[in-house]
DNA sequence: AAAACTATTCTTAGGTG
DNA sequence: CCACCTAAGAATAGTTT
């Protein structure tokens, strides 16, 4: 009946393991009712299917699973390739998407040339701090109208390979944006330019 | 720059199905990453294995797993030896499983092609602000490693062209085209996988 | 989209019965 | 083992950038 002080209420632990097993095995318990109530929450709250298989600390086999593990298990070994069947809109979509997007840039490159040509010697100083960054830009300035359509044909041509890669490329990976991390994180193929690796904790590793 | 209101705050929402698409794919990524968080820590505070298998709602899988998936699925399989006695339920349930999938999933992919072609738009917007500046780099992003060698090629043989057009019109800046930004941003592509993971606490999970 | 922020709710460490 | 309690720590809904 007597309390003789207050709880402190949770205390802060490090994240490692926990020694005294008593301790343990309670903090087990604890944590996995909550790691199963959470996980049933987000089935519940996006509709989705999981799966959860834990082995105790005394080696007994715990699992969570909505509908059921053993489907979801069988789902996850026979690695449905969701898509492949419908997706052909949503390819023809983004490949669409990618001729437009080539296309202004073919367009918005002929207008930057044209901007250039006329800037002259002010633009020249800021153009050389670049230009060591674009190899490409550089020249570009010093082209008469002969060498800047011969240059055009040759940026139209690229756009052609371009397009004809992008296209390729989407039908191969057919979502994008679903979840990026495998096209930006494992094939990792955006050129160091390109911002730093989102969430790599994705990634998976191990201790 | 002014804050017009101060965050509410965490609101209290009920345990049922998220109606609004956008809206449920945060609160999948959010709460997947807590549940993934939360499995790494009860694996290391309690040194046991786990392996979380999740469909999101786009049906794409994830999975959290220490050591590893398969081997905690193997390890619960062989311990929950299929009860039936004969295999024809097995296989008859797991090919009905199967087929409830596919029905899902092509659900999901036309809800899902409904969300891209929302997104899409955005995403071009987003796009074209960097192409602004980088107007080829934009589609690299999404390359494969073969898509980007044959970019490359391509690339290259503008740069070729650019050269010979540019030696042409002045001796002195042909040699800027040999600069290195082709052997360092195109050959080193893509194995960003060893750049800068974040601190330690999950164990191993993937895509 | 993704990340940062804030205020609130939720979880849980440590304890008692 | 379980249920309950308290209060500190964590997670996250909604919002902003």
């Amino acid at each position: 009946m007597l309390k003789k002080k207050f709880s402190l209420g949770r205390q802060k632990i490090p994240i490692e393991k926990i020694p005294k097993k008593s301790h343990l095995q309670v903090t087990f318990s604890k944590r996995r009712s909550g790691l199963f109530k959470k996980a049933s929450e987000l089935c519940t709250l996006c509709g989705v299917e999981i799966a959860i298989v834990v082995f105790s600390p005394a080696n007994k086999a715990f699992s969570f699973g909505h509908p059921e593990v053993e489907s979801i298990i069988d789902r996850y070994l026979s690695r449905n390739p969701p898509q492949e069947s419908s997706s052909h809109q949503l390819v023809e979509a983004h490949r669409n998407a990618n001729v437009r997007d080539l296309n202004v840039q073919l367009t918005q490159l002929l207008s930057h040339l044209e901007i250039e040509k006329k800037q002259g010697e002010e633009i020249d100083h800021v153009r050389k701090a670049r230009q060591m960054q674009f190899w490409w830009e550089s020249p570009v300035d010093e082209l008469g109208l002969n060498e800047l359509l011969q240059l055009k044909v040759s940026i139209e041509d690229l756009r052609k390979n371009l397009g004809k890669i992008a296209s390729k490329c989407m039908m191969e990976q057919s979502n994008v944006s679903s979840s990026n991390i495998g096209a930006n994180g494992f094939l990792g193929v955006g050129i160091n330019i390109a911002s730093p690796l989102p969430n790599s904790y994705y990634l998976g590793f191990r201790i």
